[in-house]
RNA sequence: GCGCCCGUAGCUCAGCUGGAUAGAGCGCCGGACUUCGAAUCCGUAGGUCGUAGGUUCGAAUCCUACCGGGCGCGCCA
């Protein structure tokens, strides 16, 4: 298989962009063309257009001032020829319509079925990305608020990892900043020392709330809270201790949370660790002369950045920011730092120390102009520029992958009954009660295959699944609305479905006659049934989809084609037994039972969820 | 005032770098269990893609304006 090269990618294969490689090159060569065209090849909406269409044609035939249909006609005969295509027509103004070949569809599925990384090439040059994800605040219980940026964090950790890039995840803690000398100050006043060994997140909040509300009211006491943060952010041991504290026991809380939703890191580096760094930007800014002091804070004016400054490309991004009245302050007037601060630092410190080709931070979108002016700050700083040595290194990459609120039944952001922030532990308490109750249901029915022992692991790799999916499954740009009934349905496009789909085709190599296991299982695949083509048509897209949800860090891709793959699968199970006599058939439906398996299982591992065996 | 996100079927949402008659799920209605698991499958109905212009052979998709909803913008993170 030929779709390598240029891409960067080693030995296995792209359907869809070996596809287009093969389209362009018989567009080529058949019209005579000094370059290689894009051939624009999409996959057809109608099975009665074949499998996937070339609209290349169509778009040429304007430039060359011929006849589209003329052009059509010729890539269609040339196209005829290769291996992989059946068949080639012409359709409509100018479409040509493909349809591949079956056998080589076969061999792809069965080259598949025996790598382990199921077709998906592995890029043999991948980059260092940060991915900075879940972040959530010292002193505080996490909550939903936590839980986008954790789940789709980790996915496309995941996912990004798997495709072959070097990927480091950051918990990019909130442990440092003008909440603790609140805290300090605040335990000091009201803090019970009984309470803080019992349940410490608990009583740092109690203590926080009436901290925070005395504050608003107490000039004298904010004034006590701001010195407190002097003093901590100075050095100062016993505010160090008492700081240390509060961030050892929420750590053991966080971990809890973490485990339970099987979300691990590779970095903990909060924004107390890049402390003493801080001034050092702060002057590099003043010193460059792109931030200036104004009413004691130092401050950056975007309509003060001279043109000369920007560099090339960056124009529209900087025009938009100089609308931008209210200046972006990095150090507030009594002296203390800011996060905007801290997430400069952060940022030289990833192309520094990792060498970062691309910086990722899944948070909020309402966080959007903050890194807007961070990473306009960071390039001005050339942070995204040259490494520390000052080589020049191809520019860092700075996204800020966005995701929307979390919304309640009523369509505003979710609260409980009273008004509080939903607790993750309360969300998957009820998700793995909800998962156990159906699992009840079914037991009922006479319709499960659990044994009773396991009840309680399935219905939480269930439930957390469920919560994980429903979340993953949704564009992660648009508010999502969080609804149980949905979520735990079983049925649509939910995870149990998938999960069950899994169950189902490892129940078809149990009841194989044999020692069958699916995990080693091979074989030929000759798909021949409209089902079996069906199914094969969505095994060897796989890989496609897996670089595409990485790349635009969109984990819904997976989703949306698991979903597709599980239906498609059923429809398969339907129209064609697959323990049949006749054995070279048997075989090829044996393969693609597993391959689609595995792909559940795999797709499903990258989105951070579990199967069962049995269901 | 400036900026960001969103507006697609009754509800929840897809629609990838523009491509043929805009797709799912749920719900509704109607079918399919003597055959590898009916937690399943098949079918029917349901849409002026917020509005109006523009670019194009071709627009839900790109551009402009407007309407409607959400959000963010000096010393919280």
């Amino acid at each position: 298989m030929d779709a390598r090269g240029a891409s960067g990618y080693g030995a296995a294969m792209f359907l869809e962009r070996h596809l287009a490689t093969i389209a362009a090159q018989t567009l080529q060569e058949a019209l005579g063309l000094d370059e290689t065209p894009n051939a624009l090849l999409r996959s057809t909406q109608d099975p009665k257009f074949g499998d996937y269409q070339i609209n290349g044609a169509i778009a040429l035939a304007k430039k060359l001032g011929r006849p589209p249909h003329e052009l059509a006609a010729k890539v269609a005969e040339a196209l005829k020829a290769r291996p992989e295509i059946a068949d080639a027509s012409v359709a409509g103004p100018g479409f040509v319509n493909l349809t591949l070949d079956a056998a080589w569809l076969g061999r792809l599925a069965s080259d598949a079925l025996a790598d382990e990384r199921l077709g998906v090439p592995s890029l043999t040059e991948g980059e260092t990305i940060v991915v900075d994800f879940s972040s959530p605040n010292i002193a505080k219980q996490m909550h939903v608020g936590h839980l986008r940026s954790t789940i789709i964090g980790a996915a496309i950790v995941k996912l990004l990892r798997f495709v072959g890039h070097e990927v480091v995840g950051d918990n990019h803690l909130g442990d440092w900043g003008t909440q603790f000398g609140l805290l300090i100050v605040g335990m000091r006043s009201f803090g019970d020392a009984a309470a803080l060994e019992a349940d410490a997140i608990s009583e740092l909040e109690r203590v926080y709330r009436l901290a925070s509300d005395r504050a608003k009211a107490d000039e004298d006491f904010a004034a006590s809270a701001r010195a407190e943060l002097a003093k901590l952010q100075a050095g100062d041991p016993e505010s160090r201790a008492l700081w240390e504290r509060f961030v050892a026991t929420t750590r053991g809380a966080l971990d809890r949370s973490y485990a339970r939703l099987g979300v691990s890191f590779d970095e903990w580096l909060g924004e107390s660790f890049y402390d003493p760094m801080l001034a050092g930007v702060v002057q590099e800014l003043l010193d460059a002369g792109i931030a200036r002091e104004d009413d004691g804070a130092i401050c950056i004016f975007w309509g003060e950045i001279p043109k000369e400054r920007v560099p090339a490309g960056e124009e529209k991004r900087f025009a938009k920011l100089a609308k931008q009245k209210e200046p972006f302050i990095i150090r507030k007037k009594d002296g203390a730092f800011l996060y905007s601060t801290s997430d400069l630092a952060t940022l030289k410190y990833r192309r520094d120390h990792f060498r970062a080709d691309r910086s990722v931070y899944v948070v909020d979108a309402r966080q959007a102009l903050h890194f807007e002016q961070v990473f306009a700050a960071a390039i001005l700083l050339g942070y995204a520029g040259a490494d520390a040595d000052g080589r020049p290194v191809a520019r860092m990459q700075l996204q800020h992958v966005h995701f929307g609120t979390v919304l309640g039944d009523d369509g505003k952001p979710i609260k409980t009954r009273d008004g509080k922030a939903v607790t993750l532990a309360s969300l998957l308490d009820e998700a793995e009660e909800r998962a156990l109750a159906l699992i009840r249901e079914k037991a009922g029915e006479g319709s499960l295959r659990i044994p009773e022992a396991e009840w309680e692991e399935a219905a939480r790799v269930i439930g957390v699944g469920a919560v994980k999916y429903a979340d993953l499954a949704q564009n992660r740009a648009s508010d999502y609305r969080f609804d149980w009934d949905k979520l735990i349905s079983f049925k649509g496009n939910a995870s149990p479905y998938l999960q069950y789909m899994v169950a189902r085709c490892r129940s078809i190599f149990e009841n194989a006659a044999g020692d069958l296991r699916l995990e080693s299982f091979s074989a030929d695949v000759r798909p021949e049934h409209p089902a079996e083509l069906a199914l094969v048509r969505l095994l060897v897209r796989w890989p496609d989809v897996v670089e595409r949800a990485a790349e635009d860090y969109l984990p819904h891709y997976v989703c949306e084609h698991l979903y597709e793959l599980a239906s498609a699968f059923s429809g398969f199970y339907t129209e064609c037994k697959v323990l049949v006599d006749d054995e070279p058939v048997r075989e090829s439906r044996l393969a693609l039972t597993a391959l689609t398996a595995k792909q559940l299982e795999l797709g499903l591992a990258l989105l951070g969820i579990g199967t069962i065996a049995k269901m």
